[in-house]
DNA sequence: ATTAAATTCAAACAATCGTTTGAATGAATT
DNA sequence: AATTCATTCAAACGATTGTTTGAATTTAAT
């Protein structure tokens, strides 16, 4: 017997990737996991705890990722950090979350395409996130008044977010591109040549 | 008595861009829009037939826009035309979308973010659109690779559906920021620095 | 081996889902 | 005025929703 809380993880990341959260019903879920239609309520306690665990369990560990990179790239930046190391630190991980499974990043992204309600209760994750990273852009932007660097990584996220949507589509579309790993360094490249002062 | 189908495609359109199309139950629409339940399956057949509809409204609107600033920008120039014309014919419907309504734009998006069926089902809309926008971009980008054509003209519509998509946060996490028609003026801006030739 | 706790199970819960029905009402035409 | 058509209505349809129950089973500890 495998693990259930974990193969129910898994199975609900997929559908909740592919249908959202409304458009994914629990049975569905149980029924591809092989499990009991109760084991849902019992491990995490409603629909909505299953969909929060989802999310956690991927997004901790790109978060831990990011500000890896972030702090050892300060660390070494005598002065003013580069932009580039910013943007790639929290860019590059995407790579990861696209190498562990196609559907991580397009799940991890549904929480701002779901209900009003569900996105404000699930949003302060994203909150250290954004500090952390706001103000290492501050530094490197050193002329760059407030509001425009807010702006500059607001686009960063937004390409980012952008791109993870198509991800399926793009290669139904445009059969010559890259798969999704190395579209990630192209978002970084290209949104570099954008944002750079 | 005003006119039913209309209300319903308002109420529909709100709703469906704040809780998605499975979010959204067709007893939430016609109970705000003050219309009996029968009235959705009689004048729109049903559920999925009234969702066509919301997004055919506006997005026809938006295409038309397009193609005419396209058309008539591609006329004025002679030889290779300019890039920035050919984003702004693009991008600068979105201006006169957010000024109809904050939410139209998030529910064009919406079709990008439900169910697989339900975007296969929609996808061709878009088709005529990104072959004439690709084939003008392939004319302003002369020297440039066909792959890496597509690669840019994806950028373009994905940084937009990720503005798109962060609309209403953007202004939570960062007040200061301009409201969501000029934010569309930043976006054509900032994308036109990042993909010049 | 016995007890206790954790987990799985089939079955049912009330609530809500999209859709359909057939009669009632409205407006327009003959 | 009579007839025809389009629209609205209350009520119900079967199916599916998330959740709960209490007993059966497995696992771990005594």
């Amino acid at each position: 017997m495998t693990n259930t809380k974990e193969s129910i993880l898994d199975v609900a990341e997929c559908l909740f990737a592919k249908n959202g959260y409304a458009g994914t019903s629990i049975r569905a879920i149980v029924e591809e996991a092989e499990v009991n239609i109760a084991a849902i309520n019992y491990h995490f306690i409603s629909k909505e705890g299953l969909f929060m665990a989802v999310i956690q369990r991927r997004f901790k560990e790109i978060e831990r990722q990011r500000f890896s990179k972030l702090d050892s790239h300060l660390k070494n930046s005598s002065g003013k950090p580069a932009l580039e190391g910013i943007v790639r630190a929290f860019l590059e991980p995407l790579k990861y979350a696209f190498d562990t499974n196609d559907q991580v990043p397009k799940m991890l992204v549904r929480v701002f395409c779901e209900s009003e309600e569900l996105k404000d209760l699930i949003n302060p994750i994203f909150d250290e996130t954004r500090k952390r990273f706001l103000t290492a852009m501050k530094m490197a932007y050193s002329k760059l008044p407030e509001t425009e660097v807010q702006w500059r990584f607001q686009y960063m996220v937004s390409a980012m977010v952008g791109l993870i949507i198509f991800s399926e589509n793009i290669h139904k579309n445009f059969a010559s591109l890259p798969e999704n790993k190395d579209l990630v360094e192209k978002l970084i490249t290209q949104t570099l040549e954008g944002i750079q002062e």
